[in-house]
RNA sequence: UGGGGGAUCGUUCAGCGGCAGGACGGCAGGUUCUGGCCCUGCAAACCAAGGUUCGAAUCCUUGUCCCCCAGCCA
């Protein structure tokens, strides 16, 4: 894709790395990386994040990011979640080349840092419950206790940790912590604990170990190992950077430069992985995949494109104050490349039965259609027209109001690269009223769509032959939440009292033109006036496709109708 | 009333002592075989109060409000 204008982007991050590396600091050296944990699926804040350490290597001579998986809880990994979160990578477009590493790679070298505290008198085996740890740890407001256990010999230390290691304690029993100061004002150095017992098996050391060391104790020195120059996390590590400074100090190793910024919320859907794990096991979606859901994996099923997503990022910036993202940005980006590149199609969602009374019976007419205005390099095809025909139920008013252009009784539209039609009469179902079959009658001199006497019409409609056409499902998904903030529960709701009972909505009855047949799944059409859609990947089928809408197409008509019923409403 | 961060159009990002700007959204037009795209125009903001200065969104002071931290989660 090929933005006309794009101006590369700074931010507050760029600024401070380019100032690093025009001082030659590590010798002028970019090195960033991007360290999911492997317990939940890729959503498009971490879009964010990877576009930013990616983009930022990319855009610095001899860059590298790496990949790099935080796996130090093996109570909550999975490989499930590293083989998705590799593929999502990758699929948004980026490459760690032959950097790909886990934090586990390091847990020797992890131990033998923590054996060197030991025996700096830095760290020490406690035997404090958890419950206790906190009671000693003090509050925001009051100093915490010492431990009882914080002067044990190096030599006592030394052996207990060792004992840790070998299986001997239980859970919970033992901790080692590190030796800092129990009256700092930041809680994260009163004592942290930096290795804990957990009898669980490893997704990828296995039974090797029974103790883990915690993520504060872990990140900095695997950023260090791998010789990140800048280590960019989001704000809530803000407190955590006087800890991480202090292991580096002590340990004597290389020193990364963290730097935090804030992370990406978007409105009309939550964006933590502990709520979006309970939708999932909740069934409110139908999986991480959900075309509704704000995963990477959900998003390229509801037919996003990576460069949308990429866009996107580049668009919302980065900066330090907390914000909320409107989603209608999103929706810009993704309608602006699919505009580009999508195929037109014409499909109706809700068929409305015409017959153009004057057309001959058995005629058939192939008409010819641009696949795509904004690239007449994209061709044209034909698209086959006859007697009967299915409209959208929403082309047709009876009674139209002021603004509607639409058809109506005795009104002339045009049928988009076919012809004028004019509706002459309307058939009702004799129980319910309701309009089932329209008769118009047709020009034959406007084939194509064109009137050689110049006369307008006010209405250009999607259409399909009934007897071409094919029949399909489709997925009209909206917001999966109606607030902007379903995350703001003061009133004492659940965020999932904010869901969306229209976040889906299942249309079977669709017809969609011949040419789509075939269509391969993961592929996206305009279909004219009704939005940008693709072909599901998982549950359609040549025989029973399945289409998913993206977006919408911006849409004037129903701005109008809202504003109108607004004003007679009220 | 512990510590760490942050406050600029409705939203978001700029502006780093010298005309507050862009994008999305909104509104109004133009164009149009998609009520799409595109084009034009309009409305729209410096948290507050003091101070420094010829000049303050920017520097200083004092407030106010918001976010994060009391996991052996990350």
């Amino acid at each position: 894709m090929t933005k006309t204008d794009s101006t590369p982007p700074t931010d507050f991050i760029r600024s401070i790395i380019g100032e690093d590396v025009k001082a030659n600091k590590n010798g002028g050296r970019v090195h960033t990386r991007f360290p999911p944990e492997p317990n939940g699926y890729l959503h498009i804040g971490h879009a964010k994040s990877i576009c930013l350490n990616f983009g930022i290597a990319a855009e610095n001579k001899g860059g590298l990011c790496n990949l790099r998986f935080d796996d130090t809880n093996p109570s909550k990994e999975e490989v499930e979640y590293v083989e998705s979160i590799k593929e999502d990578v990758r699929w948004l477009g980026f490459d760690w080349g032959d950097r790909l590493f886990y934090a586990s790679d390091y847990f020797d070298k992890l131990y033998e840092y923590a054996v060197q505290l030991i025996k700096d008198s830095k760290a020490y085996v406690c035997d404090l419950s958890p419950e206790e740890i906190r009671e000693y740890r003090g509050t925001l407001t009051k100093p915490g206790k010492e431990s009882p256990y914080r002067s044990r010999s190096v030599e006592a230390n030394l052996d207990l940790f060792e004992r840790m290691r070998a299986g001997e304690f239980e859970d919970g029993s033992h901790v080692l912590r590190a030796k800092i100061d129990m009256a700092s004002p930041n809680l994260n150095m009163r004592d942290p604990v930096i290795y804990r017992i957990l009898h669980a098996e490893h997704h990828r050391t296995g039974d090797k170990w029974c103790i883990y060391p915690t993520y504060d104790f872990t990140h900095g020195q695997s950023d260090s190992i791998e010789g990140i120059t800048h280590s960019i996390c989001t704000l809530e590590f803000e407190d955590h950077r006087p800890l991480y400074d202090w292991f580096l100090e002590q340990l004597k190793i290389f020193h990364p430069q963290q730097i935090e910024f804030a992370r990406l919320n978007l409105s009309h859907t939550v964006m933590s992985k502990r709520k979006l794990l309970e939708l999932v096991e909740q069934g409110v979606v139908s999986g991480w995949d959900d075309p509704r859901m704000p995963t990477l994996v959900g998003l390229r099923r509801r037919g996003y494109t990576p460069e949308a997503i990429r866009d996107f990022c580049e668009r919302i910036g980065v900066a330090k104050r907390d914000s909320m993202v409107d989603i209608a940005l999103l929706d810009h980006s993704i309608r602006e490349d699919l505009n580009q590149r999508a195929p037109r199609v014409m499909a109706v969602l809700r068929p409305l039965r015409v017959v153009i009374d004057n057309y001959p019976e058995d005629q058939v007419e192939e008409l010819e259609a641009v696949n795509n205005p904004e690239d007449p390099g994209m061709g044209t095809r034909k698209v086959p027209f006859s007697r009967v025909l299915y409209i959208e139920q929403e082309d047709f008013l009876e009674d139209p109001p002021k603004k509607f252009f639409r058809l109506a009784p005795g009104r002339e539209v045009r049928l988009r690269y076919a012809y004028f039609i004019k509706c002459v009469d309307v058939v009702r179902d004799e129980k319910t009223g309701e309009v089932v079959e329209l008769h118009c009658t047709y020009d034959p001199e406007t084939r194509g769509g064109w009137a050689p006497d110049g006369r307008k019409v006010k209405a250009t409609l999607h259409w399909v032959s009934a007897a071409h056409s094919l029949s399909a499902e489709v997925h009209l998904y909206d917001h999966l939440f109606l607030k902007a903030d379903p995350t703001d529960e003061k009133d004492g709701a659940d965020f999932k009292t904010y869901l969306n009972p229209n976040s889906l909505e299942t249309l079977t009855s669709c017809r969609v033109e011949p040419a789509l047949a075939g269509a391969p799944p993961g592929s996206r059409y305009q279909f004219e006036r009704l939005g940008y859609f693709c072909v599901d990947t998982k549950d359609s089928s040549d025989e029973a496709p399945v289409f998913n809408r993206t977006v919408t197409l911006r849409d004037t008509w129903a701005k109008i109708k809202k504003a109108h019923n607004k004003n007679t409403d009220g």
